[in-house]
DNA sequence: ATCGTTGAATGCAACGTTGCAATACCCTTT
DNA sequence: AAAGGGTATTGCAACGTTGCATTCAACGAT
């Protein structure tokens, strides 16, 4: 079925190793003898053993990808991104689902199990972020998102608190008074919920509004259910708001769909901003208000930091925190 | 850094191969060679390489999946699942973005530029039915969706046709009459969409209702764009419809956003089916009718053909077809 | 006491590839 | 004619693992 070298080289008439050369291209091989070894391989349909050559490389040109929710619509778009740029580096990914297992996660850190990748990137859910920067992870790393007390790995990100700051300052300056918060997420170790909240906080203080904690509202997760789950609670508590801000924007439209249900006009009666920039948002009715991460940065520049570690094992750099553009992207709820 | 067998069975003072027996788990050892061999184990914190074990094995544990976009819903979702369901039976899974072109396929199905993984679940989308039966794939194969002349390999998918007549009759008993369809896509060779336009077109035939061309919109692409521009389309066009089968989720979303922007109500006014019951479709306003196949099945399935082919290489059992079950599921737009 | 049987541990070889070093050859230069 | 330099090709060994066959010891049965 499958043919090796040997084949190759014993129906070209030629060593194994001027082959291999012709593969690799790495030697000089004269032309005559190339095309002799190239008209073999095609004959054979020889193709390259990649276990055999890992084996011999101690690489495997596969980098891992671990991401709470594959379905989650931002996760989604990330990886789309994140492959066709690892392509564009020859390089493979597996995509693997913790499903905010901090188990999983564990494992991955470690690669126990057997290390199949080269790097990981890695959305870190539920570890404990303590665990994270003393786990010696098992591969080169670069955490999405993540901030853990003293950075244990490269980190790409964008500025989580900032950005929240942007999107309330936003409904504030549209005159709401009452502005909520849906997303926080105080039984996970996750630092970008905590993040978001602190911008959300730091930009109601300065205008000296309120941020009572019945209008901050907790979830299990970040998806549309649990949004339209916040947003009846807000409506039937004690104030209902005039604004929200969404941490992710499933949150979003889960909210805006209780808001048409209750009979709210969006945004006259509610203003709703959510944080993702996922396409479902540019197609909801009316169109969702967002911050924009550059989801396409945050490709380049994860893969960036694993090739430097990846190709310069012995160079060790301290781990680097990088920070991508966001944009507020104004349509038609705020 | 990382330490072998060999460093393992020094550390223990027994052989290479009975390191590799207690790893194994495959042949007898005596408890208490056990118990000190894991002892080593646990502190050189040894990982087997699967390099080296896929060489040895002629199989290296992973899986491909390729689908034509990660961050489309459907997609999205399935992979979560089939990744889910991989995990059980301890594969790896590689997920494989080809974005709608020939070529992509193409080398995955013969796997050029090197053999990773076991077995491939494609999803193909612009390959020539003719091409892939032809092909002579490198690796045991399934096929999501597709129908080529002749099957040339194990094929998991709803019964398009009937599914699509479903939805369209649905339409007609809720009393409507001029219903268009959405998603179209005459230029790819992928067969879905020529499916679901018979079973559209029978349904039509059955109730002698008409199904002129300008009520068939073709769509470059299944998002939620195509299906608004599509829509404007049907609008703007000679006879407004006063419902729409769209033939994905994605393309309803955008259909029921035009629909919105024009002032038409939904469902009073433009009735809508879609078809995949992806997530959003629930918090849409209103809610989407949907045509719901059992992605479940769809990942266990496909799974099961895979395993079926790859633990017995010789055993030929001709390509099979297997039909999972779909339903209506009935919310707010028709 | 001897034999066969079982359980435990081992050595050798091989999977397919590539790095290294060596060789063989031809051509140019002195 | 001999030395030197470059190009083309090759053999050997090793990457870390496991299948196979073998060895060794211990034990129960004859």
């Amino acid at each position: 079925m499958s043919s090796r070298l040997k084949d190759v080289a014993a129906r070209a008439g030629v060593s194994v190793r001027t082959v291999s050369n012709v593969v690799s291209g790495s030697a000089s091989v004269a032309a005559e003898t190339r095309q002799r070894v190239q008209e073999a391989i095609e004959e054979l349909g020889y193709q390259p053993n990649l276990a055999a050559r890992s084996l011999r490389a101690g690489r495997t040109g596969i980098i891992g990808l671990a991401i709470p929710e594959l379905h989650s619509p931002y996760f989604g778009e990330l990886a789309g991104l994140l492959v066709d740029e690892a392509q564009r580096r020859s390089w493979t990914v597996i995509i693997d689902q913790t499903r905010g297992d901090a188990e999983a996660e564990r494992r991955l850190l470690t690669q126990s199990g057997g290390r199949v990748v080269d790097g990981l990137i890695i959305s870190p859910w539920a570890l404990d972020p303590a665990e994270l920067a003393a786990t010696a992870p098992a591969v080169p790393l670069v955490l999405l998102g993540e901030r853990s007390p003293q950075e244990a790995a490269d980190r790409v990100a964008v500025d989580n608190v900032a950005a929240a700051d942007e999107a309330t300052s936003h409904l504030i300056g549209l005159g709401r008074r009452r502005i909520a918060a849906i997303g926080l997420q105080p039984h996970l170790h996750n630092g970008t919920a905590r993040l978001r909240t602190e911008g959300y906080r730091r930009a109601l203080d300065r205008a000296g509004l309120p941020h009572p904690t019945a209008a901050q509202r907790p979830v299990a997760a970040l998806h549309r259910a649990d949004g339209a789950r916040a947003m009846a609670e807000l409506i039937d508590g004690p104030v209902a708001p005039d604004a929200v801000f969404a941490f992710s924007d499933e949150l979003a439209l889960g909210a805006l769909h209780v808001a048409h249900e209750r009979g709210l006009r969006v945004p006259e009666d509610l203003a709703i901003v959510g944080f993702d920039d996922i396409e479902d948002g540019r197609y909801s009715h009316p169109p969702l208000t967002t911050i924009a991460p550059d989801k396409q940065q945050i490709a380049e520049r994860s893969l960036q930091c694993l090739a430097d570690r990846i190709y310069s094992p012995g160079n060790d750099v301290p781990p680097q925190e990088l920070f991508v553009p966001h944009r507020l992207v104004k349509r038609g709820t705020a």
